[in-house]
DNA sequence: CCAGACGTTGTT
DNA sequence: GTCTGG
DNA sequence: CCAGACGTTGTT
DNA sequence: GTCTGG
């Protein structure tokens, strides 16, 4: 699944990646190594401009909350459960079909995080002899050579072979408008915009640092979690976002999974786990995990 | 007809 | 155990 | 997703 | 809002 994750590109790289023509900078969020359920995150959206007559779809890059709230609910804590949508079943799910067919954005992100308990916790738990069991968290994120956007990089005339880059992780996600009735018309926080990260069946082939992990570790994201966030490559990104597309049966197409073997993983502290941390410390790879007995 | 769900994940 | 906050 | 709370009253 | 279950 995906619950958490890191997004720490500036609104400008965004705009750079994903050739966005609007945002609105005051409401860009900053860098976050921590992103989690609740919290408001940078999305790339195709949608008419607001309160404009021109009903062409803008590239924009908006703020949305995490957690989708569908139009009919009486209250937005529906939106804590729907933090991900199965990209096999989200274009029959009540909750999901509507912007399935009409709302459709990626979020972007440098990885994702998963925790995993090691077996031997559990036992103590239910004996009695941990609190709690310790969970381990992994960072996953697109290798070097995932493929990455070719967009014109502005005001770089004639630059030398551009420095391999972290290539971005653009996570398929849906998104959906809320009103506050509780709240006068005209109150600026009136609409809730939010939004759900789609999710599949995790990959069982080699991670593409597979040589560089110690010998007791995962060897495929499917070793750390059984679901992973479906990431789409730049080939399918405007496809995804063109409002005018409707065929669901061509939608569906586009949330195959992705190449395999793009996504690499690695162990990172249990700093991570408490979300009032944050920092690019999150994402360093443990020296030495205490992983034995994992996998 | 009305009431109630509407979601995903992991665990035993 | 279950909900809330982040 | 995980961590942390889970409650009311009266007093300074 | 819209579908399912009873």
């Amino acid at each position: 699944m995906c619950g958490r994750y890191a997004a720490s590109r500036s609104a400008e790289d965004l705009v750079r990646l994903f050739e966005v023509e609007k945002w609105e900078p005051a409401e860009a969020p900053g860098p976050d190594w921590n992103v989690a359920p609740t919290k408001q995150v940078h999305a790339v959206l195709d949608r008419p401009l607001k309160g404009s007559d021109d009903p062409r779809p803008v590239r924009q890059l908006r703020t949305l909350k995490w957690g989708l709230v569908p139009g009919w609910a009486k209250t937005p804590d529906m939106g804590v459960k729907m933090i991900n949508a199965r990209a096999e079943t989200v274009h029959e799910k009540p909750a999901y079909r509507r912007p399935f067919a009409a709302r459709r954005c990626l979020l972007p992100a440098d990885g994702y995080y998963e925790w995993v308990t090691a077996q031997g916790e559990l036992k103590l738990e239910q004996e009695g002899k941990r609190k709690r069991p310790r969970k381990q968290p992994y960072f996953i994120s697109p290798a070097p050579h995932a493929p990455t956007p070719h967009a014109p990089t502005p005001h770089v005339p004639a630059s030398p072979a551009p420095e391999q880059e972290q290539p971005v992780m653009a996570m398929a996600g849906l998104y959906e408008f809320w009103r506050d009735k509780t709240l006068p018309d005209d109150h600026p926080q009136g609409w809730w915009a939010t939004c759900t990260v789609l999710t599949t069946a995790a990959e069982t082939t080699p991670l593409a640092n597979a040589d560089e992990q110690s010998e007791g570790g995962p060897r495929s994201l499917a070793d750390i979690h059984p679901r992973m966030p479906l990431m789409l490559t730049p080939d399918r990104w405007d496809a995804w976002l063109d409002p005018s597309r409707t065929d669901s049966g061509e939608l569906r197409e586009l949330l195959t999974p992705p190449p395999e073997g793009l996504l690499r993983a690695w162990p990172v502290s249990t700093d991570v786990s408490n979300v009032r941390n944050n920092g690019p410390h999150l994402l360093k790879e443990l020296p030495a995990p205490e992983e034995e007995t994992l996998f």
